[in-house]
This record gives structure tokens, C-alpha cells and sequence, in this order.
DNA sequence: GCAAATTGGTTTCGCCTCGATACCTTAATG
DNA sequence: CATTAAGGTATCGAGGCGAAACCAATTTGC
């Protein structure tokens, strides 16, 4: 299919050690891309439903936050997007049917946010899933270490980004931590910021105001 | 700062058992999870040097493709987007000096893309290095294991997307099997599919010929 | 050889996403 | 109270991207 005139172009400008080569990649180099690729293709499989991904995410983000973290500010610091923008992903997955506003009565100002039986059954049809059931055929040992991995570097890049570490309350919070207030084995844990019992399995829910440590 | 309802709210719909909750996740969903987030730091990272995610993922690309693939389509392929969009991505490269368009004297409906001085410099500064260097402090062992895992994953999804997978000659490509019409151990080895020789750093590059056998 | 079909690229059009800005309402602060 | 801050919304405009039409060159089929 070919004419090989490879000497007088310029293919290999530098070429000779194979580790120099832009072809050549060590172990990070390697993640990079593929973490690079595949946010692209994640993105690609979210255009379904009648969604976008900014759509899905924040569905995503308002069947896993509690309570007082489901509101339109909270999708937006989770998603790191502006207000205004939220504001429309949020009245899209509202007319939709998805979601559904109600008015704080604590705080006038605020609009908490709940799926709706229609929201929860499209959450199950959420098409990242497919990438959750390709990793559980890997085996545990893989899996964990990615976990790892993964975690890490998205630890190191919201640090990088200047934006907001959530996580929920388990995890590492710092205002589950006995010193800021909470006795963790007696009753239900109470979150150290705002003194609430974590009833339920809000504990296991994503928390705007989530904080710990590692964010050195 | 606030009054507990939990229970007249809907926090915890099916509470009890802690496995069926949204907030509790296995390895599989949260590789998922994280891979979905690290994909949209990992966009708005790009924006950066006046160029947005697509443009750095071509120029990415054209850096590392080998000639016959650094043309307007092998682009859209590997990037899977239409021909229209490339087109534009491709001008906007061209008019920030770049990438230079060539026109293939072998078909003359082909351009081939090299990229400038200017090109190569920018490449340099590739936002997505971040991620390279911190998992570059990682330890090998974990490193390693996301690359396996990962590269599954993408190999997994693209199949899924009915995508092409693309990838460098060295890696398992057919073409450059033996029973392809390769000698890999005679001289320089000789792509099966264009029986070009390959020369310089040619087989470490991206092609889009690349074919192998994991396509069950 | 010559039409017909294919292929690589570009252009145009319009939809849609998203950030910026301005604005409204309610809370906090003094 | 007056002021400032904070949560949300509406409007505007830039830009990305796919769809479709189009052009030119190449391949295929008869």
C-alpha cells in the first residue's frame, strides 16, 4: 500500500533510545492516557436515556448525598460547575420528571432535592454501570489495588484543582472523628459539625460538608 | 444547625441491610465512580493554553501516531468523533501554529498532519502530565496493576461502544504476527498489513491498522 | 476504459452545554 | 434596621459537536 521513504521523513526525529520515543511509555504515562481515554468514552456511554452525562452525574450525585447535601449548591460544588449551570441541569432532570424540588422550610433560600420513583428507576438503568460490571469480572486483588490507585489520584488532583474533597461521612470524616465531638460506638454517630444523629444509613451518604485530613 | 426529622424523611427508604444501600459500594462501583469523576477533572484540566479537551487529545494523538495514521480521519477514528468535527479541531491546531498539513502526494485526497516546533513545545506542557507524575510517586506494584486493569476496562468498553481499538504495532498487533507475513527476528520487523518495513520508532507508535486477537 | 460507488476532507447549519453576569429573595452580621 | 452575604434563577453569548450536503480523488464493476 506503500512507498517506504521513512529516511527522508521525519518519523523518528529522535530516535534511537526507545525510552525517548513518544511511543514509549512507563506505567504512569500509560494510566494518564488510559484515565484520559476513558473519561472520554465514559462520557460517550452517557448520552442515553434522553440525558447527558452532566445530567447523569448529578442524578449520580442526588441518589448518594444526604440530605442536606442535596441541593442545587451541593451538585455544584460536587460537580464543580457553576450555579447557574446546575441550575439548568436541575430544572432539565425536573422536567423530566427525574427529581423533584421542595422548598427548605429551615432555610427559605434552599430547595432540597429528591429522586423521584421515576429518578430511581432511571438511576438503575445509570450506564456506568457497565464499567462497574466489567471490573467485577476482574479479580479482587486487581480491583482493590485500582481502588487504591484511583482513589489517590483523585485525591491529588481535586488538591491540584483547588476543588472541594467530598466523601461521605464513614470514610474519614473529620467531624466523625471522636475528637471533634462524636463517640462513634455509642448509638448512633453523631456528625461533630452540625451535632445531628446520622440515622439511617446517612453516614454512608455523600456529605457536603465532608473533611478530613489528607487534604494536607 | 438543624433540627433532626430524620424519621419522617425518606433518608433511608430500604434501610437495613447495609449492602443495598446507595451510599455502601463494592470495588467495582466505585472504580466506576472514581473513573467517572477523574474523567471530568481530567476534561477541565484541559482547558488550559487556549486549547480545549478534544484539541489536546488530537495533538496527544498526532504526537505519538505513526504517518499513516496521523491524518484528519485516523483522528476522528481514535478520538470517535465525525469527520465534520475533526475537520474543525484540526483547522483550530492549524491556526495556533501547531500542526502543519501536508497533502499526501500518494492519494491526493489524503493530508498528513505533522506537528510544529510550536506543536511539539505544547506537547510539552500537556496538562494531563499531572496525572503521569502523581502516579508516578505510586509504587510500581500498584502502578502496574492499574495499567492491567485499566487497559482491560478500555479494551472491554470499546468493544462495548463498538469502537475500534486502536494501538501500537508492538503490543499484539496481527498484523505483526508471523503468520501475517512477519519476521520479527529478521532485520527490521515489517507490518503484515502494508508489508512496510518499519523503521525508526514506527512500530512503537499509535496505528490505525492496529488489529489484534483480544477482539473475541 | 468508463460509469458508479466509495472514501477522505471540508463547509454549513443548528442544537445544546456551559460559564459569566445580573438579578431576586432570604439569612446573617453589625 | 441597614448592610452584606448566600442560595437560586434567568438571560446572554461563546464554543463544541453531530448531521447533512458537498467536493475531489480513488476504486470497483461491467
Amino acid at each position: 500500500m506503500t512507498v517506504n521513504d521513512g529516511q527522508t521523513r521525519s518519523d523518528n526525529a529522535d530516535a534511537r533510545p526507545p525510552a525517548a520515543l513518544p511511543g514509549a511509555m512507563d506505567h504512569a504515562a500509560r494510566v494518564a492516557e488510559l484515565i484520559d481515554r476513558l473519561g472520554r468514552m465514559t462520557r460517550e456511554l452517557q448520552y442515553v436515556d434522553g440525558l447527558n452525562p452532566a445530567q447523569w452525574e448529578a442524578l449520580r450525585y442526588l441518589n448518594r448525598a444526604n440530605r442536606y447535601s442535596r441541593t442545587p449548591g451541593g451538585v455544584a460544588e460536587f460537580l464543580g460547575a457553576t450555579k447557574g449551570t446546575i441550575s439548568q441541569t436541575v430544572s432539565a432532570l425536573e422536567s423530566k420528571g427525574l427529581i423533584a424540588r421542595t422548598p427548605s422550610d429551615r432555610d427559605k433560600r434552599v430547595c432540597l432535592i429528591d429522586l423521584t420513583d421515576e429518578g430511581k428507576r432511571m438511576i438503575a438503568r445509570d450506564p456506568v454501570r457497565c464499567i462497574e460490571t466489567i471490573v467485577g469480572e476482574m479479580d479482587e486483588a486487581t480491583a482493590a489495588q485500582m481502588v487504591g490507585g484511583l482513589g489517590r489520584l483523585m485525591a491529588s488532583l481535586q488538591i491540584e484543582l483547588g476543588s472541594k474533597p467530598f466523601g461521605v461521612c464513614v470514610a474519614c470524616c473529620r467531624h466523625l472523628a471522636p475528637d471533634a465531638g462524636c463517640k462513634q460506638s455509642e448509638g448512633a454517630p453523631k456528625c461533630g459539625m452540625t451535632g445531628e444523629p446520622l440515622k439511617g444509613d446517612a453516614p454512608q451518604r455523600i456529605c457536603v460538608n465532608y473533611l478530613n485530613d489528607a487534604a494536607e
